[in-house]
DNA sequence: CTGAAAGCGCTAACAC
DNA sequence: GTGTTAGCGCTTTCAG
């Protein structure tokens, strides 16, 4: 297990560490002969550079870490799939931490991740990430972050995000066009910018299609199968009048559907349902569940694509992407 | 965004670095007032040490690669969240690769995280990883590695293994109890162990109840839903007599689900069906899947001990260390 | 074209 | 107690 170094090469080969270094890194000044000499040896030692001292002497880890909320769904790790594509490929190795919904663990993860020296940091922050001082500090100091999926406004760095309002927009008006009258929408926290847009988009849809839209129609629960369920059930005790639902996420409409057939409620005949975000649950329940399609892998390449940028160029015009994506409709939201 | 180093701290403080870092370290021979008065000047200039060079110097990057075949299914989320649990309290860092269930990404992945010096290795092997002469290799040098779940029975390292041979067979009891009598065992490939090892205790608790044991009855398919899906059709093709399924993975079991869905075959009433290894996506099927509950964050948490014993105490002998679980009864197997 | 030497940030012998 | 020095493995001047 002991790492053959540059120098045990040199000694070999009884010349200049330095010497095997511009070899190995093949600058201009070397012999071919040397070099060939010098690399036929360090295969045959089984050399390879130790990251550390290059760390170390380029002030720079070629890590960049990569804090998200969980990955317990699909969502996240697809994402990761996609910055994985791209930054791999640059050379770099990522480093991944999941804050599991807590912000106290999100600004550990981030201060650990810091603290060993990442280049940067692409995050997508917990649902209750209301303070974002610490990020702040650290972009302010000109350390590269990147927002995807979970962005704050309140902290200005480049951004990945979905275009959410124009699509929560279009599944809205679906249901309307499917003749659903009475739609609710089950939302989640507004510190989380992409839960705002999503719920500005279904009001938007409502009022353009002239159909009522009071405040009990947006019912507060959350990101989970549990926030969901927990909501579904104070809407039925509350014998509120509705007939479909368009819930914030996957998981929230599958909760409220779990709870719809326990009353046996039929989707999507007696209530439609429309979720957003597909995750791998939404196959396999029944009726299967209309939604909206994020593109993940796209998603993480972008926000890649976008830290290599900052680290690389060292210019930092915060940039947002957002991107499109497609719906996908299910069973749970059309009537025969 | 610039480092402050041990040195700049000196410099301010007009002493020698030496002692800086010994302050920093709390070592004995210092005395109290220096110490806080570095202390002091460390807090208030932002110190916090390179990590990079602590490793350089010690040889060691505190770091621990872990690689897994995927992370879309909660399993290998869930053992993660145990090994972190485990290895953050202690100081190290884990770098996550997936392998996709691709053996030559998984070598890839082993050899970018051994370069990387990595302290150790804890991995899940993917379904095709017939050749670990690789990983092998690196054994034989004494470098630390901790198999788990997936393991190979060629590689000699410690391991944290399910004790799938039992529970198999309580499994697969559990449906002849239920008066199935004509049971199929959705398998995969024998170079898993576990998988071998489901296949046994299924072969065993048939042979122990005197039911027939043939051969078509061990039904080749694989670990994911599509596998499941496709062995499934394959057999309704077939025509073979069978009344109840107990597949090797819950994926497996939820493919073959849907197709006897597509077919209109009731379940539990015509088959009954037995998971292993619950999922979520088992919560969220209809009926209910019924499944063998494996320890994940305990498994994770196991495999994080044995890598750390392994790398603070240089003793190579090798621990198989096996958990128990317990049993999950839902519909999809329990006729009324 | 190659060797010698400095230095990245830190720890640890060894002096004083 | 504290300072001096060497060295971890590597890259990069600077001489020659």
């Amino acid at each position: 297990m002991k790492h053959v170094s540059i120098k045990d090469i040199a000694k070999e080969l009884s010349i200049a560490h330095s010497t095997v270094s511009r070899a190995l890194n093949d600058k201009y000044d070397i012999k071919k002969e040397t070099r060939e000499k010098v690399l036929k040896k360090a295969e045959e030692m089984g050399y390879y550079p130790n990251p550390m001292a290059k760390k170390l002497k380029e002030n720079k880890s070629f890590n960049i870490g990569v804090v998200v909320p969980e990955f317990r769904n699909a969502f996240f790790p697809d994402v990761i799939l996609g910055i994985q594509d791209v930054l791999l490929s640059k050379g770099y190795q990522i480093l991944i931490m999941q804050s599991n919904e807590d912000p106290i663990i999100e600004e550990s993860n981030i201060r650990t991740l810091h603290e060993n020296m990442v280049d940067g940091l692409i995050i997508s922050l917990t649902a209750d990430s209301h303070n974002v001082s610490f990020l702040k500090n650290l972009s302010n100091k000109n350390f590269p972050i990147v927002q995807f999926n979970r962005v704050s406004d309140k902290l200005e760095t480049s951004k990945v995000v979905f275009d959410d309002y124009t699509w929560a927009s279009f599944a809205t008006e679906h249901l309307i066009k499917q003749g659903y009258k009475k739609i609710l929408h089950f939302a989640a926290s507004q510190d989380i910018a992409l839960c705002k847009y999503r719920e500005k988009g279904f009001i938007n849809a409502l009022k353009r299609h002239k159909l009522p839209c009071n405040k009990e129609q947006i019912v507060p629960s959350g990101l989970t199968i549990e926030d969901g369920k927990k909501a579904m059930e104070k809407v039925l005790e509350s014998n509120m009048d509705f007939d479909a639902i368009f819930a914030v996420t996957d998981p929230t409409a599958l909760g409220a559907m779990m709870v719809l057939k326990q009353h046996k409620i039929e989707i999507p005949e007696r209530v439609g349902v429309v979720g957003f975000s597909e995750s791998r649950l939404s196959q396999v329940i029944e009726p299967s569940l209309t939604s909206v399609k994020q593109p993940t892998f796209e998603m993480g390449q972008a926000a890649a694509n976008l830290i290599i940028q900052e680290i690389e160029t060292e210019v930092k015009v915060p940039q947002v992407m957002t991107l499109g994506g497609n719906f996908k409709v299910g069973k749970s939201s059309v009537r025969l």
